[in-house]
DNA sequence: AAGGCGTGGTT
DNA sequence: TAACCAAGCCT
């Protein structure tokens, strides 16, 4: 154990500096705040997936000092299609609090950052590796793919009992120093080799130490979660529209697509007294086909009722609705599924 | 301590 | 098609 420990992290960092990434938009440099971000847009997110999202933001926002001064609205506009939006609200407070309590500066320390909204144990630990060179251990989905594979670790890793272990695991493995090169190898060659399905033992440094390469059971580790039927839910919404423009409402800051514009959800048969009551005359309606989405914990089919309609008066202004432009689609903060939706009327 | 919280890629 | 889940955190 202690000699397969001693050769992991050096194993790691000699593969790491031939074969792994170098080139992401959020390496070779020192800047917190570019690490920052990048770190909590890959949370549950792939590098691909990011990678359009994290230019635009960094654009839009450029410092921690432009983002904490932006209006929520805008964040989530730069977010909106990357899902799990609780990310863009602590980012933004996250900004806040950095400028408000730490003279604009990230700390350096992994128990204080982790005390920030939307950074945990293991972003902490990658931000002040990355940014200050700090010898810390990151324990993300790659990373427990690694370990429980190598060091034949059982368990879902999503509960507390295997978490703790393979915690213990991490800290204990880290080395001396370069752990910059170390952390960056673990993920990727969590990210390359040591994946999910079909992993390639053959190309893996670890592979003569690695307990589930040893006895052929790469396909068991990590243990899968626990099956469970989604459950179905159903959203009638209103798709309001004189032609032009689209009427959306602010969803609540919490809960499901928090915090951003959607369709309103009605009473179905409530047509005519939701239209009225926002100064419309109704021309026409008609059953859009259902819209299938499958969320990480429930299927939703949202039934679109479409409303043509004239609009009588001004809008009071109300807040929490706001009429859009269709063209103006793709600046607002939609949920991807309602973006794909209006897109489809032009 | 588990469940809430998105989206898109892979198999 | 449907299941699975990725650079997790919060409550």
């Amino acid at each position: 154990m202690i000699q397969s420990i001693d050769s992991f992290s050096s194993r790691l960092i000699r593969w790491q500096r031939q074969y792994g990434r170098h080139d992401l938009p959020w390496q070779n440099t020192r800047d917190a705040y570019r690490i920052w971000l990048s770190e909590i847009m890959l949370q549950q997110t792939q590098v691909a997936t990011v990678i359009p999202y994290y230019r635009r933001f960094l654009e839009r926002f450029p410092d921690v000092t432009a983002l904490a001064a932006a209006p929520i609205e805008a964040v989530l506009e730069s977010w909106a299609g990357l899902g799990y939006y609780a990310r863009a609200r602590n980012l933004h407070r996250c900004a806040q609090q950095v400028v408000a309590d730490h003279g604009g500066q990230f700390p350096g320390d992994p128990r204080l950052l982790a005390e920030l909204p939307g950074i945990g144990r293991s972003t902490a630990a990658a931000i002040c590796v990355f940014a200050h060179g700090v010898r810390a251990a990151i324990l993300d989905g790659n990373v427990k793919r690694v370990v429980a594979r190598c060091f034949g670790i059982e368990g879902f890793p999503g509960t507390g009992k295997t978490e703790k272990e393979m915690w213990a695991l991490v800290d204990s493995l880290l080395p001396g120093c370069e752990v910059e090169i170390y952390t960056q190898g673990l993920m990727d060659l969590g990210a390359t080799v040591c994946t999910r399905g079909n992993p390639a033992c053959a190309a893996c440094p670890l592979h003569d130490i690695c307990v589930a390469n040893r006895d052929g059971r790469q396909a068991e580790l990590p243990s899968a979660r626990p099956t469970r039927i989604l459950p179905e839910r159903e959203a009638p919404v209103m798709l309001l529209t004189d032609g032009h423009s689209v009427l959306l409402e602010r969803r609540p800051p919490t809960g499901i697509w928090g915090g951003l514009l959607a369709l309103p959800e009605v009473v179905p048969g409530s047509a005519e007294e939701f239209v009225n009551a926002h100064a419309c005359r109704l021309l026409q309606t008609s059953g859009l086909p259902p819209l299938r989405h499958t969320f990480s914990h429930f299927r939703l089919t949202i039934q679109p009722l479409l409303c043509r309609v004239e609009r009588t008066g001004r809008s009071t202004g109300e807040p929490g609705w706001e009429w859009v432009a269709i063209g103006e689609i793709d600046s607002v903060a939609l949920p991807a599924p309602i973006r794909r939706l209006l897109l489809q009327l032009c």
